[in-house]
DNA sequence: CGCATTTGACCCGC
DNA sequence: GCGGGTCAAATGCG
């Protein structure tokens, strides 16, 4: 089990726990019956389809897309003729000056649901924040041209203006779930029961969900950029997910990320998600997957995940 | 050891 | 020449 807790587990891992937040706040708004909330509920399933039918996804593309990724992210090495070393003949790709923005957004969060890889940081003069460079992390597998910069305004701390240029190539639709198709691997039903361990059993000793803003104020990049890819419009529509049970609990005080923030519209429902770094969109992984992996696990029969490998 | 991140240097457009 | 975007060696972590 404990070999489990690799990047795609951990992928499974946040993704289910974020399928879980959904539900939670499905739940209280299915309780609170108020007829203008039952708005997201819709939303809410999807999400929580999206985030089960991701992590069957990640387990599935673990030998495919995702093992294609990691073998070919290796830097190329130093120029074996040292004539090459002295002159940089390769031109640079300027893929945002001269070019138009694609778009550009102002969000709380830098959170899109794509894989980005951190590549530059510039302090930008009459600004105070420095400027961070990203490309899709599968630009250098299956050429996806997108790339963001990343900056915090200046005007209101809170928010982070992102600037993306080109569009992604790599997550149009879900290649994972794809490579899955083309091995033709039957997605199998699985039980993901969000009940066993009961919130007061579950939350005993203090929260584990606490959030690592621990007060310096300063949340440091992970070592890891890779967000979770969740791009919009994906289908669940092959997820053949049984939730059996799924319990609006207490599990932590409160949202630990402004994503979780997001989804947690009640102020009566508490979700736990890792702590979420806005500028490099990652998950503080290395807190939360020590701390909730094993609460995870008492969701999921990973045993379960041993049908897809 | 392999990987992602950091960061100084290089390159390019204005 | 300057400012900004990108590269890639160095670094450090798992």
């Amino acid at each position: 089990m404990a070999a489990l807790v690799t990047p795609a587990a951990s992928v499974v891992s946040e993704l289910v726990v974020r399928g879980r937040e959904s539900a939670a706040v499905l739940e209280a708004l299915l309780q609170g019956g108020s007829p203008q909330e039952h708005g997201g509920i819709r939303e809410l399933a999807a999400e929580i389809l999206l985030c089960c039918d991701r992590a069957l996804a990640a387990l599935h593309g673990r030998d495919g897309v995702h093992a294609v990724a990691l073998a070919s992210r290796k830097r190329r090495s130093s120029e074996p003729d040292g004539a090459a070393s002295q002159t940089r003949p390769k031109r640079r790709m300027r893929a945002s000056s001269g070019s138009t923005a694609t778009r550009v957004e102002k969000r709380s969060t830098a959170e899109d649901g794509h894989i980005w890889r951190k590549y530059g940081q510039k302090e930008i003069t009459h600004s105070k924040h420095p400027r961070l460079y990203f490309r899709c992390s599968y630009k250098h597998d299956i050429g996806c041209p997108a790339t963001r910069q990343v900056q915090q305004s200046d005007d209101d701390l809170s928010l982070y203006v992102i600037t993306y240029f080109g569009d992604h190539t790599c997550c149009h639709g879900d290649e994972a779930v794809a490579a899955a198709e083309e091995k033709d691997v039957k997605m199998q039903p699985f039980v993901i029961n969000f009940g066993i361990g009961s919130a007061t059993e579950s939350s005993t000793s203090g929260s584990p969900w606490q959030n690592s803003d621990d007060g310096d104020g300063r949340s440091e990049i992970p070592r890891s950029s890779h967000a979770v890819c969740l791009p919009e419009g994906g289908e669940a529509d092959e997820l053949r997910l049984k939730v059996t049970k799924v319990e609006t609990t207490s599990l932590g005080s409160q949202p630990a990320s402004p994503a979780a923030a997001e989804l947690s519209s009640s102020p009566d429902v508490s979700c736990a998600s890792p702590a979420w770094d806005p500028l490099s969109s990652c998950w503080e992984w290395d807190q939360f997957v020590e701390s909730s992996f094993d609460f995870v696990s008492r969701f999921i029969d990973f045993d379960d995940f041993a049908l897809y490998q």
